[in-house]
DNA sequence: AGCACGCCGACT
DNA sequence: GTCGGCGTGCTC
């Protein structure tokens, strides 16, 4: 026999979105033209899956009767092309992650569905022969038609129902009247709907702008990365917009990227107003069908600008030109659970990929990125101007050693707070811990209330009369005798943003107290009606956690606290100090706006602290030099690299097990130059009922860290001992928990 | 990840 | 007697 059917059938090799590292071989249709990156159907055990073509081969690994056909081809033309899937590739093996569950996650819902990918279609008109030469005065009885055509004439192009739209709700009649006259009629799609017709004028910009808008334009159509590194209220927007206009303007896409959900809208409308393009949204508060439009208007070139979270990085483009990335810093551009990608990093890669300019903006630049800066690798871009008449706000340390603290606000604090609101001005009030107070505790017997899955405390929630765990959600009734001695009373340690909501409303009590956490803004629209509120003047002290740091611009404040510096200074992760500073200079960047001189006042008992008193002195940049440097000594990122093995188990002894097995593993492979660091139990060695142990790796070679990673990776899946636990791999890991 | 199979508790 | 709990095993 010359050819076996092992060899002489041709085998489909796909991705499917299951935790296993491997593609799944298929018997292909033998007639049909291979397309890679096409979606097909397959037979998956009981049932079947959607899954992406990603090679062809001629024969199979797998035992030639476990062999099964494709059940069908769901796409004709590729939903990823190479260049996508290469970037998927490359994901897939940095992160040491699947590559079918990598793919599931660069997909919208309805594709991974197996759902048809088309857009809904989307009407375009052209001018026709008659109507390009047609005297658009013959017209002025009717304005409306008189000016369409004259627009349309002016540009030469056709506009789509969209964009007619936003001329006014009598669109359609318009069209209709021009239609009926012959001058107008329905066209094709344009190759690329990037026009930026109707743009409106930029602001104008100071020379450290202009400069860097010119340093990036000279960059276009090759692969740069720039810091973009200017303090609140510099104008980087103003920057990023200009540079939009130029990729517009050259028929290509941008992709903008922001930490948060509530940064889209402010950013959406800015650029609406500026650009009368097709602006695409991608974040996770959008419906399915929202994000999967998205998603196909920017691979087909129907929409010119996508605005978005972390996941909308994957968003495949026709022509993409830039890629901006705003608050650089921010670390919800790491996911945290399944493909732990960073944005960030992989924006770069795929601004690379793509030979793209990436413009990484931030008034508090990342280390890694300040290092990459100062090592060459990226250019820096400074703005150290305000952009008007703004001055930058004064931070100040309150010493509350040895002073009576009301719910945990000093007696100068609140004579500041006193004076500002009387002056009729806004107070901006921090607190990074929500509910009312973080312990309850038995004041005879000192019993504690604990969460029973995880190894925390239960936080009180007054108001609700509830005990809830911030870690699992569980939660229970606030009881209102000590359930272990039945006699003593209960009282509610520490502090929590509802416990300074109570206090400041009663000795504030014609003022209105407004406060902010993921408690008071659950409901949908709520935080939009706080901020409006507060920009309306009609709150006087605003109260709140990590959400009010980000993004927004209170006129109106003029003193800003921060109640627990403290608890920043003292963490077992490196990474602490860092955050606290980008914390503390965002949320100083949220006062002082326009003439009015902004105050910050943090209150610590270590007034001593060097991290405190080098970001007070000489600002953030001295404070990241420090930080760069004990870094250095400490061989720490970005001077080494990391990647951490999160191991969890129902049974205590488990992940122990496990780990000391991979420990094993590693010291076989032993080498000086991988530090094993571990096992150890997690910071929070019980959680939602599953007992956590952890193993850090730590080379400065990053090839050589990968290298143990890939060999890692499949033996701990042959282990025996991993049938009982769970294990992440968390690559240059943000939070070391 | 799903989705089966498979052996031990409280219910009609 | 069975409905169902989630342990573990497999998917080309």
């Amino acid at each position: 026999m010359l050819t076996s059917p092992h060899t002489s059938a041709r085998i489909y090799r796909v991705a499917l979105a299951v935790p296993i590292f491997s593609l799944f071989d298929y018997l292909a249709p033998d007639d049909a033209p291979v397309c890679l990156g096409v979606r097909v159907e397959v037979p998956f055990g009981k049932g079947s899956k959607i899954g992406v073509l990603v090679a062809v081969a001629e024969s199979s690994t797998v035992a030639e009767a476990k062999l099964r056909p494709i059940v069908r081809r769901v796409d004709e033309q590729p939903v990823l092309v190479a260049a996508d899937m290469a970037l998927l590739q490359w994901v897939s093996r940095y992160y040491h992650y699947p590559l079918g569950m990598v793919i599931s996650t660069a997909l919208p819902a309805g594709l991974r569905q197996g759902k048809a990918a088309v857009l809904p279609r989307a009407r375009y008109y052209a001018l026709t022969e008659a109507g390009r030469g047609f005297d658009a005065l013959l017209l002025k009885r009717a304005p409306q038609q008189k000016k369409l055509v004259e627009q349309l004439q002016g540009q030469d192009g056709v506009i789509s129902e969209a964009e007619l739209a936003l001329g006014g709700s009598t669109w359609r009649a318009v069209v209709k009247a021009l239609q009926d006259k012959g001058l107008l009629a329905l066209a094709d799609a344009p190759e690329v709907a990037v026009r930026a017709f109707n743009q409106q004028p930029g602001l104008a910009c100071n020379a450290d702008q202009q400069a860097a808008i010119t340093a990036v334009t000279e960059s276009f159509g090759q692969f740069r990365v720039f810091l973009l590194d200017g303090v609140t209220g510099s104008g980087k927007t103003e920057v990023y917009m200009q540079l939009i206009a130029v990729a517009l303007a050259r028929g290509l896409q941008v992709l903008v990227l922001v930490p948060e959900i509530t940064l889209t809208p402010q950013l959406e409308e800015r650029f609406r107003r500026r650009f009368s393009v097709n602006i695409a949204l991608s974040h996770s508060k959008l419906t399915d069908t929202q994000r999967q439009t998205a998603w196909l208007q920017m691979q087909q070139g129907e929409c010119a600008i996508l605005l978005g979270t972390r996941s909308a990085l994957f968003t495949p483009f026709k022509k993409l030109g830039l890629i901006i990335l705003d608050e650089e810093h921010d670390t919800s551009f790491k996911q945290q659970e399944g493909l732990r990608f960073s944005a960030r990093d992989v924006a770069v890669v795929r601004g690379q990929r793509v030979g793209v300019p990436v413009v990484l903006g931030s008034a508090t630049p990342a280390l890694e990125s300040l290092y990459n800066a100062e090592a060459g690798r990226y250019r820096h871009l400074r703005l150290p101007k305000r952009a008007g008449e703004a001055v930058q706000p004064g931070l100040q340390l309150l010493d509350i050693r040895n002073q009576r603290l009301q719910e945990g606000l000093s007696e100068p604090l609140l004579a500041a707070i006193r004076a500002t609101v009387a002056k009729g001005e806004q107070v901006l009030i921090f607190l990074n811990r929500r509910g009312f107070a973080p312990t309850l505790i038995c004041h005879s017997c000192a019993w504690v209330a604990r969460c029973r899955r995880c190894e925390a405390n239960l936080v009180i929630h007054r108001h609700e009369q509830r005990l809830r765990c911030h870690h699992c959600g569980s939660e229970q009734a606030l009881p209102t005798l000590c359930p272990a001695c039945k006699t003593g009373v209960l009282t509610a340690l520490g502090l929590g943003t509802e416990r300074v909501e109570q206090l400041l409303g009663g000795l504030f009590a014609d003022k209105v107290v407004v406060r902010l956490d993921r408690d008071t803004t659950q409901r949908k629209g709520t935080l939009e009606q706080f901020l409006e509120q507060i920009n309306t003047g009609q709150a006087d002290i605003i109260l709140g956690t990590q959400m009010l740091a980000k993004g927004h611009h209170f006129a109106n404040v003029t003193l800003v606290a921060v109640l627990d510096v403290d608890s920043g200074l003292f963490s077992i992760d490196f990474h602490a100090a860092e955050k606290l500073a980008q914390l503390l200079v965002q949320v100083s960047g949220r006062a002082g706006r326009a003439d009015k001189l902004g105050k910050v006042v943090m209150q610590t008992r270590r007034p001593d602290h060097p991290l405190l008193l080098a970001l007070l002195h000489s600002g953030y940049h001295r404070f990241a030099q420090t930080a760069l440097a004990e870094r250095q000594e400490a061989l720490l990122p970005p001077f080494s690299y990391q990647a951490l093995l999160r191991v969890q188990a129902a049974h205590a002894d488990a992940p122990l097990q496990f780990l000391a097995a991979v420990v094993d593993l590693l010291a076989e492979a032993a080498s000086p130059e991988l530090l094993v660091l571990g096992p150890v139990a997690a910071p929070m060695a019980k959680r939602a009922g599953l007992f956590r142990y952890q193993l850090l790796l730590q080379s400065t070679d990053r090839r050589l860290l990968h290298q143990a990673l890939g060999r890692l990776v499949p033996q701990m899946e042959a282990l025996k001992s991993k049938q009982k636990v769970r294990w992440s791999l968390d690559v240059d890991p943000v939070d070391l928990y």
